[in-house]
DNA sequence: TACAACACGTGAGTC
DNA sequence: TGACTCACGTGTTGT
């Protein structure tokens, strides 16, 4: 435990050792500019300790006590949940890919399913997904380049035309894809929609990054799709 | 940024002033006692602020460099990923239920792959969509400036702070308010997203124009709002 | 004894 | 100007 030299934190300043030095002003400076300065640091040190102690208390499998460890834990419980999110995203993408062309099945077991599931799975798929506003004018991709800029940096740069709703849908497709976006344009001018992300990956992604985007782009446009009911 | 104070941290002591009160002794006392603490405690500080550093460098959505301010950061992070698992889960639990009762096609299928796609099954409730709410996260409006240009033309721009779907909300918001917008702009960077919007409108439309927007952002921030369902 | 982790007061910098 | 945050060196405590 880290908290082995904590203090009582009631009285403001051991005067009786730091105040000899100075015996002669007895008021304003000693007392206003160091105690309050000490008192103020005492309470910046406290809640950032206490904020530490919350971090440890909302990540699990903590297993030493110590500061540096704290935060390291928490660092690896975040990437973790990140990585995951990254597997079940492309899991996913497989798995309704699969589903719309392969089975069948699944068509029919949504007809046969009553209205109310069927709700319950819109609103999974609205709240989740972002994909809430994708019937109406689907978007139509003019260009989209993906290319290595070199330092881990991918530049995507694309062109649509304007349509309802199509920077939303844009938007809503590159943060469905959870990239790791450096800086991200979206301009509206002319008829055109331009967009223009800087992205941190390797350039082996970059053809698999390319296909992504396409596939989610689809996904939006296609009404049959389950990612867009 | 709190690394105001950093320092080239090379050399291990400034021994031209501390070593003067106690020249009678060369070398032990002074040498290991106090350099080596110090240098201990300069690497401690140092492995801290690396966590730290490293800490927010996983964190989306950090709005300030304080120290505190990250750990506060990480926290809501993880409990909103926590609260969405919670969500996901009894979700997915009631259309799994509902499957396994009204449709048996699905449980042969089901039994057919046992393990692995319960398991990614379940990877899904966990991770599916960690982040695509796009209710909770409300839009942190840093700035918000309406200009008239002339020749009928208003120029709106505003900063907010980067969080999840803040790109994506700020554009329904604009098309939401059914302007006649010339061109438009949303750029994301370093935490922060700004927007430019040119819009074909009179001068008295201002003041009316701003207030629409702020009401317009505040309407999605509040949960009860028909605007946020 | 030495090491590791901590809280403390202090001076410096920033807004 | 003061309110904040930070890094630093130091003393103390538990292993």
């Amino acid at each position: 435990m880290f908290l082995q030299n904590e203090e009582l934190d009631s009285w403001p300043l051991d005067e009786a050792f730091s105040g000899y030095y100075d015996s002669s002003s007895p008021d304003g400076a000693a007392s206003s500019a160091a105690s309050k300065n000490i008192v103020s640091e005492r309470n910046r040190r406290k809640k950032l300790n206490e904020r530490l102690f919350a971090l440890r208390a909302v990540v699990p499998n903590i297993t030493k006590m110590d500061k540096a460890s704290i935060i390291k834990d928490a660092i690896d419980y975040i990437q973790e949940l990140h990585e995951q999110e990254r597997r079940i995203q492309s899991e996913i993408y497989e798995l309704e890919s699969g589903k719309s062309k392969k089975n069948p099945g699944f068509d029919a077991l949504e007809q046969e399913l009553p209205v109310l599931l069927r709700s319950k799975k819109k609103k999974i798929t609205e709240q989740f997904c972002n994909f809430g506003v994708s019937k109406n004018s689907p978007i139509e991709l003019l260009e989209l380049r993906v290319a290595y800029m070199g330092e881990r940096t991918l530049l995507v740069s694309l062109t649509c035309s304007k349509r309802t709703d199509t920077m939303v849908k844009l938007c809503e497709v590159f943060e469905s894809l959870r990239l790791k976006i450096i800086t991200a344009n979206i301009t509206s001018v002319s008829g055109r929609v331009l967009k223009t992300v800087f992205i941190e990956a390797d350039e082996e992604e970059k053809d698999d990054l390319k296909i992504r985007i396409e596939t989610a782009i689809a996904a939006l446009n296609d009404p049959l799709s389950p990612m867009s009911m």
